[in-house]
DNA sequence: ATTGAAATAGCGTCAAT
DNA sequence: ATTGACGCTATTTCAAT
């Protein structure tokens, strides 16, 4: 999941910092005094790494990865939303509003006759109307809703290096 | 991004438990230390709490969320698979293998026209291509898929509690 | 930028409740 | 299940390279 960026694309990363993503990607906690070990450097240098591939916005962050199941909201879907007019202002005001929607995981705005997806967990199949109502048709500039249920959602697990 | 998971929805978690969900889905990395303050219990009940919520599948596991940009894949997209005949065995093979194809960031199985979405960050419109002609269209029992890229994929923020 | 060392802070086991 | 205390490990700063 990436940020509204336009990374500058800062020279590549060497072998080091690579191995270090790869190691917090598939465990986030792993601890610094292991990290140094497997990347093969000091700890405190291990330090000043990690720090500066944030800093970076290499790594946009560290998040727990929560079964909304759960956590009560057993339905996930992924709603197409396809604007109207397609005023720059719609879409500005989508955008910054959308990934605080209850129960919103992720939201992407993508090429195509779809405008944006929204993958959305909700309690029930209730909710997840009214969510849509509320939130999405309801709204300023949104033409339409179609709503996908998911039955399955899954992670990569290849590292992305 | 949940799991294959049908969670036997367990008894529901107490108010301290989704505080601690909420401060690791915030700060992944955030101290047990800290966690027992921000809780208000005591350090080692914090530990044997978080572990527990691993254990029963509540935290599906603790990752550094990378910018695909910043390691060379700046090209991303949402792929909808469509299959054909809709035997089982295909599906079931294509679950086993979407997340570790090269550059799989997410994949949903989903209701509707499409039976797949996947979620991916390629090096190049080239290597997306490729992707897509080796992986999806090429894999037996893949009818059609779909490319749309995505100009921006953004969080969710709010809690999912 | 990287390092080792030293001080600080955090982790995790345990016996008790 | 929760706790405080204790021994151990990890983090982070810093002066030096």
């Amino acid at each position: 999941m990436a940020k509204p960026v336009q990374t500058s694309e800062e020279r590549p990363l060497d072998a080091i910092d690579q191995r270090l993503v790869r190691l917090l990607e598939e465990d986030g906690r792993m601890s610094n005094a292991m990290l140094a070990r497997e990347a093969g450097i000091a700890e405190s240098t291990c330090l000043v790494r990690v720090r500066s591939l944030r800093e970076r916005g290499v790594i946009l962050g560290i998040h727990a990865d929560i079964d909304p199941a759960a956590v009560g909201r057993p339905v996930q879907a992924m709603i197409a939303v396809r604007f109207g007019g397609h005023r720059r202002s719609h879409f500005e005001a989508f955008r910054d509003e959308v990934p605080r929607l209850p129960g919103v995981i992720g939201a992407y705005h993508v090429s195509g006759a779809t405008d944006y997806l929204v993958h959305v967990a909700a309690e029930s199949a209730d909710a997840l109307r009214d969510f849509v109502l509320d939130h999405l048709t309801n709204r300023p500039g949104v033409l339409h809703a179609e709503t996908a249920l998911i039955f399955e959602s899954l992670r990569g697990d290849g590292p992305l290096t």
